[in-house]
DNA sequence: TAAAAAGATGAAAGTGTTCACAAATTGTGG
DNA sequence: CCACAATTTGTGAACACTTTCATCTTTTTA
């Protein structure tokens, strides 16, 4: 009956009387309309995909909750995707899987996203990424200022008096990765500090790099007074390692992360660190996501939220400086 | 047509030539089936969904792994839910929500379930809890040995030599929390010490617990020389209170903590703790819903996967010990 | 008071599949 | 060469809604 999906859709044309009559009987039917249906007549799920890499991490989790938090008010569900489950190598794969099911793709942390966007864009279908730098056709995405964190983190250190700064990178697939790499090159640049290779350590983002990375910072003729590792699981790592050598947090060595997931301000001491705000990440591409459901004209925009540096308790001047 | 669909689900009754015949206009017209109306003329939607409480912390990531890596092997979709979301309290909204989007439900680390355990079993539908104990009705649920492995870990630091071992709970109301306190005490029994209220520390799993926890057991009368908490993230927290004290891991105090989350092998001193086959859960209770589903008269069974001690480098005899 | 406008309601036509059944084709034995 | 069975293909009715359009009711206005 039309009236009863006019009830259950809140349209306007219907009498305030046969409204209340209508949500009686169903409430004492317990009658819940099937979603198939609505999808299938209606022509949109009112739920939204959203493709992970993988789930293992809080900082996926943090950017999930923001977007959970932004789904919830719009009454539309989620459908979880990761990656790592059937190879994504075949272009199609995320077009024709989620075609029907979902009305927009949520991608978080996309490794290739070249090989799905061109699909995606000739299919019009709508979708954000979510920290990706778009290295080639500029499509919608949300992202931090990855340059200008690194930077500022570096600068913080500089000013603390520290020269010899090490660095640790992410994998440098990662658009991110890079973009923290030049923040801290050019921090040095400016302030007329010449760069060492030996002061930077490839990592993967992965704690155990963050470990490595430290002993091998340590190890070499003139080490470094500070370590800059490129995510916080990695400058946990480095921590670890300092201590493990028998040197002290921040008193012989200052740490600085990135992100500021939940943990960095538990640890001791407490990491100084860049402030990413995933959650806000979350909420922001879901958001772009629905203005583009709504109006897929849309035109394509890419937003950058600002990082912010944390000061904590793992960075001070360096100790020559303090001895002096 | 019929045939079109006899083809796509592989049916058998249609001839080789014609399979070869169809499937190849669908590929040169880029056909793809759409969900919706499959699942409503099916009566199946051929997705099932997780009810999490949470998504920020890695043992839960851990299960949603196993989930996602079962539910890969049969095509099947995965719509998540978040309990965070609206809160959970009528007892109908699982149910309703759920009714018509997916065949089955699993549900992790419920609060308390038996607001929609009811009406599920009423309902008849489709779900396995995980990592909860039936305290009331029976019910189709994975778990795992949380007393046998509080218990092995307690014994295990008791033949160390330790006597004053301290305890950090997990929030009381969850069954895994109380069944690690009662494996705990179980051990002290059997071993003739006498339970110790002030070593006991009432937690509730997050990190700074543990924190607040290892403080509270160094600062009585005749403190701990080891501490027993029940989860890692609590144990790495108690691990900075150690520190922070200017103790020294394990050679003045020993730290157990109770998941083996990927960290506890990257923190340093590596986390001695009771290894939980989380994503084999995630499995496991992935199964047993896809058993239900194709057997809905199914005997109710309850799992519980065995938990096993991991002996790393933050366990040692006390100080007292081997100073004789 | 009648005509016009506005609003509420019901009927009917999609929506893209699956499933059961009927029809058509092919193969086999008499 | 036909009857019969076996296999393959086509048909139409669900599935449970939304949406449009026409009808009927109510309200407003001249």
């Amino acid at each position: 009956m039309g009236t009863a999906s006019r009830v259950i859709n809140n349209d306007i044309h219907v009498a305030p009387q046969t409204r209340e009559r209508v949500s009686d009987v169903m409430s004492r039917l317990g009658f819940v309309p099937n979603r198939q249906a609505r999808s299938l007549a209606g022509g949109k799920t009112n739920t939204i995909g959203v493709l992970v890499p993988d789930l293992s991490t809080s900082y996926i989790g943090e950017i999930m909750h923001g977007i959970d938090t932004e789904l919830a008010l719009s009454q539309i569900d989620l459908m979880l995707f990761t990656t790592h489950r059937t190879a994504v190598k075949e272009a199609n794969y995320v077009a024709n899987m989620v075609k029907g099911m979902v009305d927009g793709l949520l991608m978080v942390l996309p490794r290739n996203p070249d090989d799905y966007t061109g699909t995606l864009t000739a299919r019009n279908f709508p979708f954000v990424l979510i920290d990706h730098q778009g290295n080639s056709e500029p499509c919608p995405a949300v992202g931090s200022t990855n340059w200008q964190g690194a930077y500022n983190a570096t600068e913080y250190l500089i000013k603390l008096g520290h020269r010899r700064i090490g660095f640790i990178t992410g994998s440098m697939d990662l658009g991110a990765a890079t973009d923290r790499l030049e923040g801290y090159k050019s921090a040095l640049r400016i302030h007329h500090i010449t760069e060492d290779p030996q002061l930077i350590y490839q990592g993967t983002f992965f704690q155990p790099d963050g470990y490595a990375g430290a002993c091998a910072l340590l190890d070499i003729e003139n080490p470094a007074t500070a370590i800059f590792a490129s995510n916080d699981a990695m400058a946990m790592g480095a921590m670890d390692a300092v201590r493990g050598q028998g040197l002290r947090i921040p008193e012989d060595i200052s740490i600085v992360g990135f992100d500021d997931v939940p943990q960095a301000a538990w640890v001791r001491p407490a990491l100084t660190t860049v402030h990413q705000p995933l959650e806000q990440m979350g909420r922001v591409a879901t958001q772009m996501l629905m203005d583009r459901l709504k109006n897929p004209a849309q035109e394509i925009a890419r937003i950058e939220l600002p990082t912010e540096l944390v000061i904590r308790g793992s960075t001070l001047p360096p100790k020559s400086k303090t001895g002096k």
